[in-house]
DNA sequence: AGCGAGAGTCTAGCAGTGCTAGCCATCCTG
DNA sequence: CAGGATGGCTAGCACTGCTAGACTCTCGCT
């Protein structure tokens, strides 16, 4: 009975442990590092304990991506809290959501780039993932006009910001002006200074 | 004298080819499918041929980037070229270019979204692919407003289309509401109709 | 207490990847 | 017609994700 407890708990532990070293592992190396050798060495385990939590290396990443959710949702929140005005908050939400593009490009890459079988644009999503894009919402609803829809609009600005964090990281556009950039997206959604 | 040409010729022929099997076998059956092995077969050569030729798998996806920036830079001239208007021609080039996004994904990929040693946002980027964002530059020229960085303002709508159409492709938007999508982003790039 | 059963972990290996060293044949030059 | 350089090939390296099968150790029951 409490055996059984222990054992599960235990097993929860490892899993996070998984996830964890996955995470440090591809932030501080990049994915390419992130192989099933390496990452079994790093919890001290050998290589088919992985595949007793995990599907394969695509779970793995997947688990990470959605924890990269959590985090991402902290942040764009945190940025909106302290913005007044429909603009200044599109553009602090703009802000940070970039950033962190930047500042996590591994954890970044899991969540928005790399194929992961996560379901997306469905109610199937998982919860951390429909929590960040719900941040998104909240900033863009001001901004919206009449019979625009929401959560297209949303969308929208997401696949802007998502473009100039993907093309900049991987050397398509000039890290220097991306701050230029992003004001004129925001001027694009925001057009004239909004409501203080 | 002629013996020197004629070699040259023929291994500038099986550059072409190596070139157009890679793209051929990478719009088939995607990237992964691109393997040196499975390359080298298919232009009836061996493996090290490659070698002799391009520096590495890389700098073969690399070539087929830039000859797929000429087929890109084909399409959206032909875009342009029948829409009347600012307004319409924005929507044209908008439309043309996701459109070549989702047909043609594994080029797309190369271009755009796979790491590949190509110089971009500089004097030294290959012709082709100046050429390619000069088709989007002469499009949103007309609907840059006072005081906005021409260069600066077709990087962030190219952007807007980039994130539109990797984050659909790899599932994370629906394909069916990409028309709606692509039609907000215009709107907010060209916001009344323009001169006709 | 001691034994059978089963859960859990490891070693070893498979098929595949990108890439390269070194041999061999072929063709051009003197 | 011999000699040499050019160019292609075979074979192999180190690595990848993933898995089969043996092995050990713990648990539950008599």
């Amino acid at each position: 009975m409490s055996i059984q407890k222990r054992r599960e708990r235990e097993r929860a532990d490892r899993e996070r442990l998984i996830v964890t070293a996955a995470r440090d592992l591809a932030e501080a190396e990049g994915w390419d590092a992130v192989t099933t050798r390496r990452l079994a060495a790093e919890i001290e385990y050998s290589q088919p304990v992985l595949y007793s939590h995990f599907k394969g290396k695509g779970a793995i990443m997947a688990a990470v991506a959605v924890r990269g959710c959590e985090e991402l949702t902290a942040e764009l929140r945190a940025s909106t809290a302290a913005a007044g005005g429909a603009r200044a908050r599109l553009a602090a939400v703009g802000r940070a959501y970039t950033d962190f593009g930047r500042r996590r490009p591994a954890l970044y890459d899991a969540m928005f780039t790399h194929l992961v079988d996560l379901p997306f644009a469905t109610p199937e999503a998982p919860a951390p993932l429909q929590e960040a894009f719900g941040e998104l919402l909240r900033a863009v609803e001001p901004v919206a006009r009449e019979g625009e829809d929401l959560a297209l609009l949303t969308e929208t600005f997401w696949a802007g910001l998502h473009g100039l964090v993907t093309l900049m990281r991987s050397g398509r556009l000039p890290e220097e002006t991306h701050t230029r950039r992003l004001a004129l997206l925001i001027a694009r959604f925001a057009p004239q200074d909004g409501t203080p």
